[in-house]
DNA sequence: GGCTTCACG
DNA sequence: ACGTACGTGAAGCCT
């Protein structure tokens, strides 16, 4: 059973500052005695009850509507009113830290508050512990879910009330305990009670007549002076009992189940304000004791008895139409994993309760409605008990299946492979089994299903749902955990806001592929091989010998020994052939043009020509796996084909961008972002020259020239225009002036002398580089505007080249990061403004900053808008977000 | 599976 | 003294 605990803060506080001495400061002078009092007292109670959920109420400075200011703060105000109000904000700044919610609302107590809260938890079977100093709360346990811890005096000290509690503590029962205050009176309240009745006449009192009303149908059978007190004070001790109900319909913003899953605390951030509090023992007791928020929705991972790792054992359960409806509405997140034969989808494992290890599984293609209508569902997180979404691991190939058997919606909540590349960008991969074994204390047996191209028997091997099941639990077991951290590093938005419904975007975008004109390709494909092979018997004759044109290992010794020609760069097994090497030998020998040409026609043959011939489908369309768990930077990357790499710089190379034709009956829309790297840097550096290049009206790289060699922009020259460019790319890149100095073909010391300039004359891009590396040592990972991480640990490094890739990295990452996080949001809005618009307009190819989709005519000035307010609003940069866009037959044609 | 080369942003 | 622009994926050679 779930346990919410709620605190009030002031009372605590209040009580810690009179319980403990006020020369309890630190070396500067600031005293703690309060903030002291209030942490020991919370990690105490978080030691002893171990509650889910913690979220602690304070009262507003501003004067309430209701029963005036706190009497205690009253009383203390003249006495020491500044300690106590510093120290309230440093236990707000401790809780902050501890990533606990903290609660407030003008015109309402931290009473109210608690009473509201705990009376929404008591309704949704949710256990109440209420952490208070006052007394008001005793009405609250008279609902069987809800205890209060009661502080007593000192900050050690506390008992737990349940209902026997406080019949023992004050002789009534909770229910009747607002009619016995009001009899009594309530000091701390600042409520006279009846003269004459004090705790024990009150009590006896109440249980004779059960309330005021029933107190004052039967004054004659008092005592005379009992009598005559009742009834002196009867408008008072009514009045006492309109004034002590509790307000239990504050409008608090916050649902149970979001105080049931706090953020985890950042360690350092919590270790560096206890260090300036000097709470040094107070620290170690927090880590020994400060465990909460290990379950996040959805299934909680069993806490396992022994250390020792445990193999997952899963049931396949029956599972009615009715028990499905009940689990999928729930509100809660569920687990599930695709089940494949031969990579075919053949059903889907959804765990039915995580704990007993039970798994529920659901051939295709019929399914039960409610899973289909959870699928088709699209999760509005802020309702509880609204339709359920899911997590999987590894979501995009179930998505771009299940498409085929229903219409998938935006159910998938969370994907456990996103969550693990989120906060390790650079894993190789991120295998469930892996992912469990880390994180729990379970493990999942290998796969072992029959090997690569042999068929399965059905014997010793793991059925498809056997597996399923396996996995959907795994995922529920690791899920939690994941989550959490991506919570409490700060990237639960950019997960659940970008990477999660990206999924969706990115499966469709997969399942709908792009066309081919296959005529097309096929006739550049034999062009080429013609070509290349003519070129490959030309540069045999010239070398005077047969070779493997192609090895680079014969043609060193064809170029550098038979033909004497003067190697350049040595690379680790020899001097390189590369491009660059060739260019300068250019002249030297007929050889070298014939190898550069044949080195372009073969390239172009084997990886575009051959190569994208061989993936197309049979219905002519190209169906690319875009990977979002890959690139360290953030951004996409794309395999089988790469899409991302389809030539345009050179002419013969573009010709492979008409072979790219849109569905019939459509053109294509080509956007991309103008610069949007360069735009990056401008607003992460603030450097107002860059800006004002990017708003003047002037074409940038021209604005950034006149700016670098101190001239007008008319005057800038074609060869100056192209050096600022160059420099502006190469920024990204943490380029030095040697890398400039290379690719414009310049002395280094020339590059040097225009890096400076261009230094000086946009400073505040130098200012961020610098910081940026220097935050990323410290840190030990760099982190995007969107907040997402990349872990650096080459900074450091002892080997300065290591150190200064490192540096690099650093300084790019946030640069191409952001660029890719931006293009990301747009991707998610652009592929739900088309839903929402209801085009027929489909998304069908992406490249880092563009985005190619297939487009009816009727649909052309709608999706033109579409497009452009996805895009252009993605995020608010310094400077605007500017795009090209046009209209195409082909690819290529798609060109302004 | 490492290396080289080269296509793209 | 060192290497030298970030991020990808594919083809082809070679061990």
């Amino acid at each position: 059973m779930p346990t919410l605990m709620l605190v009030d803060g002031n009372s605590l506080t209040y009580r810690a500052f009179h319980a403990l001495p006020p020369d309890l400061a630190t070396a500067s002078g600031q005293v703690t005695n309060a903030v002291f009092g209030f942490t020991s007292m919370l990690i105490n109670l978080v030691r002893d009850h171990q509650p889910d959920g913690l979220a602690v109420c304070f009262d507003l400075p501003q004067p309430t509507f209701r029963h005036d200011a706190n009497p205690e703060y009253k009383a203390n105000r003249k006495k020491a009113p500044d300690t106590l109000r510093e120290q309230m904000g440093i236990v707000r700044e401790v809780i902050e830290s501890l990533k606990l919610p903290i609660l407030d609302l003008p015109g309402y107590e931290a009473d109210d508050i608690i009473a509201t809260l705990a009376t929404r938890a008591a309704a949704d079977e949710v256990d109440v512990l209420i952490v208070t100093g006052d007394r008001d709360s005793y009405k609250l346990v008279e609902d069987p879910y809800i205890k209060v811890v009661y502080t007593k005096r000192g900050v050690s000290d506390y008992a737990l009330y349940d209902e026997a509690g406080i019949l023992e503590r004050t002789g009534v029962k909770p229910s009747d305990y607002v009619h016995y205050a009001a009899l009594r009176g309530d000091t701390s309240d600042n409520l006279p009670g009846v003269p004459g009745v004090g705790e024990k006449t009150a009590a006896k009192l109440i249980n004779t007549y059960g309330s005021i009303s029933g107190i004052y149908e039967h004054t004659a059978d008092q005592t005379p002076k009992l009598r005559q007190n009742l009834e002196e004070n009867e408008a008072q001790a009514r009045s006492n009992v309109e004034m002590m109900v509790l307000v239990r319909d504050a409008p608090v913003d916050r649902e149970i189940h979001e105080l049931m899953h706090p953020e985890r605390y950042d360690v350092d951030e919590v270790k560096n304000l206890f260090d300036f509090l000097e709470f040094r023992t107070l620290f170690d007791r927090l880590l020994a004791s400060f465990a909460v928020g290990e379950h996040y929705g959805g299934p909680a991972a069993p806490i396992a008895e022994d250390a020792a790792s445990s193999e997952l054992v899963a049931t396949v359960v029956e599972v009615s139409d009715a028990r499905w409806e009940e689990l999928l509405s729930s509100g809660e997140p569920v687990a599930l994993a695709a089940g494949r034969d031969g990579g075919v989808l053949t059903g889907i494992a959804i765990v039915v309760d995580a704990e007993a290890g039970e798994v529920g599984w659901v051939p295709l293609p019929d399914m039960p409605a409610p899973v289909a209508k959870m699928l088709a569902s699209s999760v509005d997180r802020s309702v509880s008990g609204g339709p359920s979404g899911f997590w999987t691991h590894d979501a995009k190939p179930l998505l771009r299946s299940l498409v085929e058997f229903v219409p998938v919606g935006k159910s998938l909540m969370a994907d456990t492979m996103l969550a693990a590349y989120l906060l390790d960008p650079s894993g190789r991969s991120y295998p469930l089994e892996e992912l469990l074994a880390s994180r729990t204390p379970f493990r999942l047996a290998a796969d072992d299903g029959p090997p690569e191209g042999q068929l399965d028997f059905g014997e010793n091997t793991v059925s498809p749902s056997a597996r399923a099941a396996l996995e959907a639990l795994a995922v529920a077991h690791v899920a939690p955990s994941l989550i959490d951290q991506i919570v409490s590093e700060g990237v639960i938005d950019l997960f659940a806001n970008v990477e999660v419904p990206l999924v969706r975007v990115l499966a469709r975008m997969e399942h709908a592929g792009v066309g081919i004109d296959r005529a097309e390709l096929q006739k550049l494909n034999d062009d080429m091989t013609a070509e290349a092979t003519t070129l490959a018997a030309q540069i045999q004759e010239d070398a005077g010998r047969e070779f493997n044109v192609n090895s680079t290992k014969v043609l060193r010794e064809v170029l550098f020994e038979d033909l004497g020609l003067k190697p350049g760069k040595k690379g680790k097994t020899g001097y390189s052939t590369n491009q660059a090497t060739l260019e300068k030998l250019s002249g030297e020998h007929p050889i070298i043009d014939h190898l550069l040409r044949y080195r372009e026609v073969e390239k172009l043959r084997s990886t575009y020509g051959t190569g994208l011939l061989a993936e197309a489908g049979v219905d002519d369309r190209i169906r690319a796996t875009f990977n979002q768990t890959v690139a360290r930077t953030g951004r996409l990357s794309s395999e089988n084909p790469n899409l991302h790499n389809i030539p345009v710089r050179s002419e013969m190379g573009r010709g492979f961008r008409r072979a790219f034709v849109p569905a019939e009956g459509t053109q294509f829309l080509v956007a991309d972002y103008n610069q949007i790297e360069l735009r990056c840097i401008a607003h992460l550096a603030q450097d107002p020259g860059l800006i004002e290049a990017f708003t003047s009206g002037t074409d940038v790289h021209r604005a950034v020239a006149a700016r670098v060699f101190g001239i007008e922009a008319d005057e800038v020259d074609f060869e100056q225009r192209s050096k600022a460019k160059m420099v502006s790319y190469g920024l990204a890149y943490g380029m030095e002036a040697y890398g400039l100095g290379q690719r414009l073909g310049i002395k280094t010391s020339e590059a040097a002398g225009i890096l400076d300039s261009y230094f000086e004359g946009f400073p505040a891009v130098r200012a961020y580089m610098d910081a940026t590396v220097i935050e990323a040592r410290k840190k030990g990972y760099t982190e995007t505007l969107f907040g997402r991480r990349r872990q650096i640990p080459e900074l450091m490094s002892d080997r300065t080249n290591i150190r200064l890739a490192g540096e690099r990295q650093a300084m790019n990452a946030g640069i191409q990061g952001l660029a890719a996080d931006i293009f990301k949001v747009a991707l998610v809005r652009l592929d739900g403004a088309l839903d929402d618009a209801e085009l027929s307009s489909r998304v069908v190819l992406q490249v880092h900053d563009e985005v190619i989709l297939e487009v009816p005519p009727s649909e052309t000035e709608a999706a033109t808008a579409v497009v452009t307010e996805a895009l252009s609003g993605a995020f608010d940069l310094a400077v605007p977000l500017e795009l090209n866009m046009s209209f195409g037959a082909t690819w290529a044609d798609a060109k302004d």
